[in-house]
DNA sequence: GCACTACTACGGTCCCCGCCGAACCATGGC
DNA sequence: GCCATGGTTCGGCGGGGACCGTAGTAGTGC
């Protein structure tokens, strides 16, 4: 099988507290320099460059060269994906000291992407107004965007034919997939809506990056939209 | 945020060859006791004592005393989709060495359970099988039965209504859950339904368990139910 | 050409952790 | 009561790997 042993592998690679928070930093789905990624792990460069190439090595990242410079960032969604159900887990454990509940905590817990959707209290509000109004139907396993829920996403500017362009087999119905929160523990919306949601938002000022983190912040532009549009309920 | 010590501190434990081998061996969804863990992961029991207590207390892990037996199990279906997706990272690693392909792995290629769904080539058979009938529509993120689906289902000994139940907040349509097989590399079906066709294909005797490992072996009256009812094309 | 930056390769140190042997509890059968 | 069995705890050993020095190699700008 995929022995237990390049299992083992992996897991041991997303388990060195150096190499772990730099791939936290590349959750955000952009590319960093290994000088970042050294910085945000709290190693020297030399240190970062050798974790960056076992993880390359690994398939867990992927290079881009340019100029003089080497962006590294997630190998794929997939790896995405599996650092998301790690977080779900590890949310479980009962915080250790919890010394430092900075800023940027706060700000990462009220905004977030999470590689390629929104998440944190913002994602699950947009969720759960989506809920609300109908437009969307969620279970543990799936979610099913409604007749509705098709007209409001052309209204605020999303084709359905566009987002069934980014999912692979087309079935009749526009599907989702609901993505735990960690930080809150509910669902928010993931998979290719998720995606094509967080891409509009960007798009249309509606939030934007944080100083290069993973947190993101709402306009005042976006806050109209999403009470006013979204009937959300936010801060 | 669930810091990135926490992760690295889940993926450090799942990253130690023996922990590994032991989560594997629970990925069936059963409990073992200790000495079993042992043997399967090649150490001695109370090595294996110490690589439980601490996958317990991580919430990796839950432990049912029964007499002087401890039965350890997987701590939640959470636990089982962490190593799931930590699965499809590793299969793209090209293997190493590839010295045994026993025919352990050549059963478990064939048919297995991955924690409460069928895996392996028997599982993406009849994924396969009920696309072509029409009884449900996958794309990348979610899934979707039919009505013709939901009438098969019912056909087989399956109730809609009893499935609807395992699921959490209802929606209108039977919804599932696509699982990228990391032997196939193809979709089955997971999620409440998957579930659902697990046990009901064990409780019928269409499958049964193969000496208590993960691989399960397609009886006669499987075959024949496999073939005329879902039309799958199996061996 | 030279200086500068970003990254990589090598050698050595240190520490964590996985492992086992042996001894120590708990349960169940006689 | 006694033994047998499954399980855990403790102490010491050993190896792997994370880390940082220093040194070396591309690519860029002058």
């Amino acid at each position: 099988m995929a022995s237990t042993g390049q299992f083992a592998e992996i897991a041991a690679l997303a388990g060195d507290p150096a190499r772990a928070a730099m791939l936290h930093a590349l959750m955000d789905g952009r590319a960093l320099t290994a000088t970042e990624l050294a910085h945000v792990a709290g190693v020297t460069p030399q240190t970062a460059s050798g974790h960056l190439a076992r993880m390359t090595t690994a398939g867990l990242l992927g290079v881009e060269k340019q100029g003089r410079h080497r962006y590294h960032r997630l190998a794929s969604p997939t790896v995405a994906r599996m650092m998301e159900s790690i977080m779900q887990v590890a949310a479980d454990l009962e915080p250790p000291k919890r010394l430092s509940v900075g800023p940027n905590d706060t700000a990462l817990r009220a905004a977030r992407t999470c590689y390629d959707h929104l998440a944190g209290q913002l994602g699950v509000a947009l969720c759960d107004a989506m809920i609300d109004q109908g437009f969307v139907e969620l279970d543990n396993d799936a979610g099913l965007v409604t007749d509705p829920g098709l007209r409001f996403l052309a209204d605020i500017g999303l084709d359905a034919d566009a987002l069934a362009a980014r999912r692979g087999k087309r079935s009749g119905r526009l599907l989702c997939r609901p993505c735990l929160d960690w930080s809150e523990r509910r669902p928010h919306l993931a998979g290719g809506l998720g995606a094509a949601l967080c891409a509009h938002c960007l798009d249309q000022g509606w939030v934007r990056r944080l100083h290069g983190a993973r947190a993101v912040a709402v306009t005042p532009k976006g806050l109209g939209v999403f009470r006013g549009r979204f009937g959300a309920r936010l801060g």
